[in-house]
DNA sequence: AGGCGAAAGCGAGGGGCCCTCGGGTTTGTC
DNA sequence: GACAAACCCGAGGGCCCCTCGCTTTCGCCT
């Protein structure tokens, strides 16, 4: 799974050991104090000098857009999944807990995905470009089926989708849970009646 | 309307002025460069020392309270006009809106309020309280006008009004402004249905 | 007018963080 | 082994936060 075909570029053996320790490192860092924590702390945490840090991530987005690429996979696969899916309505709602799920692994990090939208060349980026491809298609479906309104566009649920990301990191989980509802309700063609 | 009453604590002249001027310095400074600008630039624009802006204001949430506490006699205003509006559905989502932009007139605000609500003691937090309070009063009659679903709190509508702003300084205002709308939607009783 | 105590102002300084860059090490290869 | 390339190191400049002891200014009172 982890194994060094990713880039074909080879590195050094001590390039990748550091590699690896950074990331590893900077997971949890990240994890515990969100995506604005200190690249001084990871770096020494890491048992690596601050510079190289820097050499193998030269912004601290390239270091979060590494440390996503792994669980991208999961979200793209679960899109796919979710395409064949009976109810398209359902399939799409599925899809936006997810990836606002996983938009907020690291508190602050809906920040840094808005952030790196202008910024074309950014890790981020991309990402963000495919979440919002595949998005696209689950909409398609959703509105072919009657399930959302046809004014809405995939821009408004990448940014509803942001929008609870953020919330989740502001909020118990729990109630963010439940403005995603209703977010998800206001792009629906009917509203559910459930009061 | 800037008469010296605020307080009834009379101030020095000399500090009455300063206070005064790192308002104002504060305000542009904000405007230019967000809620997070640094202070000492503030500090410098007034030509006034950094310790006398800590004396006066001692934290950012502080300094930012100051600077709202204006803006919302109006927005406060605005919400009792609209406790008489004819439609008591079209005025909880003015409210909605003119909440949302209010949140937003400085670049990162709405992380800085959301964050005071754990700090009881915070300047933010008693205007978010308030604010709190008279959406509570719209939103009860909306939904007693059976223009919003009952289940949807006042919290609710906070978090949506407070995911709105965060929006609005992450995307071109229009967008943003449709939105709100959709989660101003999803809240309603009955989908518009305007597809 | 002049003096005095309190209120207010000042800004150096300790602590952090970001990021760069020139010089010292390690690795892998021949 | 030896050499060049790849890599690592960490001091240092820049910016910022916030505190605190010392100095200045204000405003009242004689």
């Amino acid at each position: 799974m982890s194994s060094p075909g990713s880039t074909p570029r080879r590195m050094r053996a001590d390039a990748r050991r550091n590699h690896d320790r950074l990331l590893a490192e900077a997971r949890t860092v990240f994890e515990e104090q969100g995506a604005q924590a200190s690249l001084e702390l990871v770096a020494r945490r890491a048992g690596v000098a601050i510079g190289t840090l820097y050499a193998h991530f030269p912004t601290r987005r390239a270091l979060l857009g590494a440390l996503l690429r792994e669980r991208q996979d999961d979200v793209f696969a679960l899109g796919d999944t979710l395409l064949t899916d009976q109810d398209p309505g359902a399939a799409l709602a599925s899809w936006m807990r997810a990836v606002t799920a996983h938009a907020a692994v690291y508190s602050g990090l809906a920040d840094q995905l808005l952030g790196s939208l202008d910024d074309t060349s950014s890790e981020l980026y991309g990402a963000c470009k495919r979440m919002g491809a595949a998005g696209e298609a689950l909409l398609g479906r959703a509105k072919a089926a009657g399930a959302v309104r046809q004014d809405v566009t995939a821009d408004d649920v990448f940014a509803l989708i942001s929008a609870a990301a953020w919330l989740r990191d502001q909020l118990p989980p729990d109630r963010a849970d439940r403005q995603l509802g209703l977010m998800i309700d206001g792009i629906a063609a009917t509203a559910p009646a459930r009061d």
